[in-house]
DNA sequence: CGCCAATCGTTTGACAACAGATGATTTGCA
DNA sequence: TGCAAATCATCTGTTGTCAAACGATTGGCG
């Protein structure tokens, strides 16, 4: 995660000729609002997609989730490791292939996530506020082209 | 840099909830291919930066160029010495303040910029085929307003 | 002048993410 | 059945970035 960001001028010429910068540059200083609330909620990034995609899905190995969410397995160890600490999810062995984990979202999981879930909006906003409504959703939908979802 | 990407599929609900999560994927997607790039072209990101930063103001310290590349100071120590061995660039100390470099791009570094200058827009259209040159530039817009560039 | 704070470049240590290797288990195929 | 290849979770080592601390130098103020 890059340094916090002072009231310094970006080179000029910057955003309009190098796309790539400019989108590292808005994924920094967006993973840093999202860490910001993060802490604040007690969810890391990670562990809540975990938790959302849990409830979404219902249970599923840490690969699935690893693919699904584009986090690399090792670091899903961590996650999941963070989360069962907590007492969020619980790793039990899948019967049918007891190589694989069956996570599974617990009651204080589904209630920890419902807490995020109403201040992600707010987060939202609050991040986006330089963004009309209809921007942020012009923003989304070329990122779903770019990244090639939903097409 | 993540991890190579497959074609695998998105948690389908992803890019229009979190655009926090949308944002580094396309940053990540889009590093790689400038790594890539850089790679074809013997020039690292940073390294192009600053080049592109010197030819077009003059010489700077590496104070200057860490704050208008958005760059870390430690960071900058590394991108200028390897841009030196190279002899892209020349540190000389600042009669003025001789705590701060000078540091001046060189002829070989101007050449070398041009051969990068010009391989660059053809990346860019590699990279952002799946948008057409509007969507590029909607998203240039969007990107700089949230930024807060050029506003 | 003389001292204290600030600045520039650098080094060090910490941390997150990734690539690759490992052990346990399962699957495919002869 | 039996064995090789694949798969799942994990661990290790590497890389890139950041925060903090450090010398060297400068500027401000009495």
């Amino acid at each position: 995660m890059p340094t916090k960001t002072a009231d310094h001028v970006y080179f000029p010429r910057l955003a309009a000729e190098r796309l790539d910068i400019a989108l590292c540059r808005a994924s920094a200083t967006v993973s840093r609002a999202a860490d910001t609330h993060a802490a604040e909620t007690g969810l890391g990034v990670g562990q809540h997609l975990v938790l959302q995609m849990l409830d979404a899905v219902g249970p599923c190995s840490q690969q699935t989730l690893s693919e699904e969410l584009r986090i690399d397995r090792s670091v899903m160890v961590g996650i999941c490791d963070d989360l069962q600490q907590e007492d969020l999810v619980r790793r039990e062995r899948n019967p049918r292939d007891r190589r694989s984990y069956a996570v599974t979202i617990t009651d204080s999981g589904r209630r920890r996530l419902a807490q995020a879930q109403t201040s992600v909006p707010a987060f939202l906003d609050d991040t986006f506020r330089s963004l009309a409504p209809e921007e942020r959703a012009q923003l989304s939908t070329l990122l779903g082209k770019l990244l090639g979802i939903g097409a």
